[in-house]
DNA sequence: ACACTCGGACCGTCAATTAT
DNA sequence: TAATTGACGGTCCGAGTGTT
């Protein structure tokens, strides 16, 4: 079933007058499901079950932001106590990515016959699993990714599983280095990059006008609000067509600007912050010369890790189709 | 006391896979 | 084609921190 649409922009007021599937009441009030005032998650459904957090389909830019509940309301409660309604908005949802090859699924339930014979089989084994099948190890041939694709076509922002790099040293060596590879520099930079190109755009510029920049609006998710015209396009893939829309609005003239990533920095340790890093964590002298040769360990394994991924590294300058340059004036 | 930030658990949806 | 799996992409809880 596909799923209700997604309110257009003059949407005004909610289509759950009854409140039925909402968490929050009309007025703004939260809407208690249990007796006692529980948070949603902590009651019990009819069946006993416990109860799950209810989502919102589409959060309003503002509380995305915030990482903050939002509601189906236009504005919602949380843009109404902060005033800034006008820049309440649903938020743009991303096309999730279609053709990723999966692996092999776990064998499904069968009848009443197989399941016994399954569950005898189990018996005899270690039972850890159950019916199902132990999980299958998938081993993924070189230079395909974990969908047995060559490269990675999407990994943006994603935290790409290096299965290529098990660094089982990371414990006792006592600074876990991201080793991302050329790849991952390559993110960062070019997330870097947009963000100069656009986002470092006065950001008021791509909000709506009306809108006055607020305390209340964290940073890390950029500008996400779809604009009149700016159709949703990530950076990478998705050039063209881009069917699924969940919340359309006038198209207007194009200036098609990707969304920045929302933390280009994000797996990075920051040398600066972190508190016991590599440098003279410990100034006793008889761990000096441990940390010395651990670090000489550490230097062999990346020198390992760089030189595996150069190997890979043909495969990925075909994916980066060039992203429609935004030139700032 | 309140607002802000953000890591990560949790949730809903839906494409891929498998059974019929 | 229907049923099921599995994971993507989203929401938002809750702890930590900053500000008034
Ligand atoms: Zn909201
Ligand atoms: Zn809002």
């Amino acid at each position: 079933m596909q799923s209700m649409p997604y309110y257009p922009q003059g949407y005004q007021g909610p289509p759950y007058a009854g409140g039925v599937g909402g968490a929050v009441m009309n007025n703004g009030q939260p809407m208690m499901p249990h007796p006692h005032g529980l948070p949603p998650m902590h009651g019990h459904d009819m069946n006993g079950q416990p109860q799950k957090r209810k989502q919102v389909k589409n959060a309003c830019t503002n509380c995305q932001k915030a990482c903050k509940k939002c509601d189906d309301a236009r504005p919602c409660p949380r843009c109404v106590k902060y005033n800034i309604t006008d820049s309440c908005i649903n938020s743009v949802r991303k096309e999730r990515k279609k053709g990723i090859k999966r692996g092999p699924y776990k064998r499904r339930q069968k009848t009443d016959a197989d399941r016994a014979a399954e569950r005898k089989a189990g018996e005899d084994q270690s039972g850890q699993y159950g019916m199902r099948a132990p999980p299958i190890p998938y081993g993924f041939p070189g230079g395909l990714n974990q969908y047995g694709q060559p490269g990675y076509e999407y990994g943006a922002h994603q935290m790409v599983p290096p299965y290529n790099m098990v660094s089982p040293m990371y414990h006792q060596m006592g600074y876990p280095v991201m080793m991302q590879g050329q790849q991952g520099q390559q993110q960062a930079q070019q997330g870097q990059q947009q963000g100069q190109q656009q986002g470092q755009q006065p950001a008021d510029a791509s909000r709506p006008q009306g809108f006055q920049s607020h305390p209340s609006l964290p940073q890390h998710y950029g500008n996400m609000v779809q604009q009149p015209g700016q159709q949703q396009s990530s950076p990478q893939q998705q050039s063209a067509s881009s069917p699924q829309v969940y919340y359309q609005q006038p198209a207007g003239t194009g200036s098609g600007q990707p969304s920045p990533e929302p933390k280009s920095q994000a797996m990075t340790p920051m040398p600066s912050a972190s508190t016991s890093s590599n440098t003279a964590s410990s100034p006793s002298e008889s761990t000096q010369t441990v940390v010395e040769e651990e670090s000489s360990k550490y230097a062999r394994l990346s020198q390992l890790c760089t030189a595996a991924l150069h190997q890979e590294k043909p495969e990925e300058s075909k994916n980066e189709q060039q992203q429609p340059e935004a030139q700032p004036q």
